[in-house]
RNA sequence: GGCUCCCUCGUCUAGCGGUCUAGGACAGCGGCCUCUCACGCCGUAAACACGGGUUCGAUUCCCGUGGGAGUCACCA
């Protein structure tokens, strides 16, 4: 039996040959300039911030060069770990970042572009024309191993602190003959597909990465498995082919597939194809015990993207942020692009291979909060509504019955200090708001149990006296603030209090205390907080008679 | 254990032989501003892992040690 036979027999169901495959997905007639990138997740059904990191990046370098190309392909060959609507799950998570795709997977079962199927479950006969080719050319062979004797192997070679792998003498198919093989495969044995490596370990092969520029490895000599006894192939043999015929320039992806760079360049070397560029991007961490260890979805509840989602935190946020870890240069210009336009877009910075570091980063939620605050106080106050109401509707419904209850009222309060110069920075997380505003609505405010948090005058008489006179001869909802303020200090010296705090600094024993004592009495008769944002926005928004009730509430 | 990468304030980093008594940002602390908080402003504390070289000079270059990370599956 030739090579030829068999293959054939090895893969009966192939009717095309590679040339087949290069003809039907030619080079893309794009600028030299252009890119072409993709993420390539697996559907666990779970978006992973790393998935995100990996989706932003891609894209963003494929966004920022003009004719490029930002595709997506799902590496489902993990029958596995498959879950059920997990494409539909993952491209639902992934839509509310703001993340172009121009072609593959756009949600489940649904593709666009010519390069497809993008979904490698759907390229089984194109990898085995890969494989088959490899075949003919005695450059793959079938390996009847028992995962029993691998295991086995493998312990060996730990108790002799040899090098692992499937190599030299552990590769006990490699030098089965043809006949012999047939022979086994007509009896029916279950076999997988493994690659007969050219490589030589003693040998070294250098490469040259866009990100940690050029290293030595050794040359990759291990018969990695290349087709699953399910048919389907493993990763690093379909990473080659799909990007191969996807016409992929760029492969971003994260640090943990250096090591493999030999595996991939010696395959395609075996196919004289040419390798597409890569840049291997360091991995979000998180610490732990004083180290430093990647963020894992099993330990990490905020390496999930739902995390964020729950907490209300922008998804735009989370873009700056990794913006922010991937580029050392992106906090200058961002701080830049905030002062000068008051709002910071992440697609108008522009990314830098070189700026990229090589070390992991710790995600830092401190950081991220920052970054949170700073974006949230740039939004309008229509903005905030919409989307702390579209928060509230999937995890607070209560409150988003009350937002909705009466719009108006609620966005003039979540407008209170809004925009202008100096916009309040309170807020990081549409799951906050509630909390921050809860006393401006009656149904929250009346539910709760009331907490009143006095300060220096806590005499209730003095209190009682204090409140009854601003309600009765100062409050007038038609005052501006000046007018305001100016009430307020006149009522502050009729009860013996300072006009003006420094007043109060330069004479202290002249006075019971300082405008500030009474304005918080009043805060805290109204609201029961003694951290309110403006007052006088608070009074006026909450009007006389409810002012009134709410110091009857204070049993005074 | 083999291979590869990494090592500057707590964190993210600037630095690419003299500009470094090491700069910024977040977090911390103190103060100012102020009706409270937040904002803003000012200030403060905080780092070149260690040891050898090379050099007139090393955070920067080389070697070693130490520490950390990633990877070594019919997972991606």
């Amino acid at each position: 039996m030739n090579n030829l036979e068999f293959a054939n027999l090895l893969f009966p169901d192939v009717k095309h040959d590679i040339a087949y495959y290069e003809e039907k997905y030619p080079p893309r007639n794009l600028p030299e300039t252009a890119l072409v990138t993709r993420s390539a997740p697996s559907p666990t059904g779970f978006l992973h911030l790393g998935t995100v990191y990996n989706f932003f990046v891609n894209q963003k370098f494929a966004r920022q060069t003009k004719d490029s190309v930002f595709y997506i392909r799902i590496e489902d060959t993990d029958k596995k770990r498959e879950v059920e609507n997990g494409v539909a799950s993952l491209m639902h998570d992934i839509s509310f970042f703001d993340i172009k795709i121009n072609e593959g997977v756009i949600g489940q079962d649904k593709e666009i572009g010519n390069y497809g199927p993008y979904t490698q479950s759907k390229r089984g006969e194109i990898y085995r024309t890969f494989a088959k080719y490899l075949v003919t050319q005695g450059l793959a062979y079938p390996c009847f191993c028992s995962e029993e004797s691998l295991t086995n192997d493998h312990n060996v070679q730990i108790a002799a602190k040899e090098r692992q792998g499937y190599y030299g003498k552990w590769a006990h198919c490699r030098n089965i003959s043809i006949d012999d093989a047939a022979e086994r495969i007509k009896n029916g044995e279950k076999y997988i597909v493994r690659l007969k490596s050219p490589g030589n370990y003693s040998r070294k092969i250098k490469h040259k990465d866009l990100i940690r520029g050029e290293t030595e490895f050794p040359e990759h000599d291990i018969d990695i498995p290349i087709i699953k006894s399910d048919n389907l192939p493993t990763y690093h043999f379909a990473h080659l082919v799909d990007d191969h015929l996807m016409r992929t320039t760029h492969v971003i992806r994260g640090e943990e597939w250096y090591p493999s760079m030999p595996l991939h360049i010696q395959l395609f070397n075996l196919f004289g194809f040419k390798p597409p560029k890569y840049a291997h991007v360091p991995c979000l961490s998180k610490e732990e015990n004083g180290s430093k260890r990647k963020l894992s979805k099993r330990k990490d509840p905020e390496a999930a993207v739902s995390y964020y989602h729950e907490k209300g935190i922008p998804t735009d946020t989370i873009l700056l942020y990794i913006a922010n870890l991937l580029n050392s240069n992106f906090e200058d210009w961002y701080n830049k692009e905030f002062k000068e336009k008051g709002q910071v877009n992440v697609n108008d910075f522009m990314l830098d291979f070189k700026k990229i570091g090589t070390s992991s980063m710790l995600f830092d939620l401190e950081k991220l909060t920052n970054i949170a605050k700073n974006y949230i106080s740039t939004l309008t106050t229509d903005e905030v509504f919409n989307k702390t109401l579209a928060h509230a509707k999937i995890y607070n419904s209560s409150f988003a019955t009350i937002l909705e209850k009466d719009i108006a009222y609620s966005k003039k309060i979540l407008g209170i200090e809004r925009g202008g110069v100096k916009p309040r920075k309170d807020i990081a997380a549409f799951g906050e708001v509630e909390e921050s505003c809860w006393y401006m609505f009656d149904e929250l405010f009346n539910a709760r149990e009331l907490n009143y948090q006095f300060q220096n005058i806590s005499d209730k008489n003095e209190i009682e006296k204090i409140v009854s006179t601003y309600l009765e001869k100062y409050f007038d909802g038609n005052d501006d603030k000046d007018t305001w303020f100016e009430k307020i200090k006149k009522l502050s010296e009729e009860f013996g209090y300072a006009r003006e705090v420094k007043e109060y600094k330069n004479n202290p024993s002249a006075f019971k205390g300082h405008v500030g004592d009474i304005s918080t009495v009043l805060r805290v008769v109204f609201t029961t907080q003694n951290q309110t944002p403006d007052l006088y926005e608070i009074t006026k928004l909450l009007g006389k008679q409810r002012l009134s009730e709410r110091a009857n509430k204070a049993k005074l």
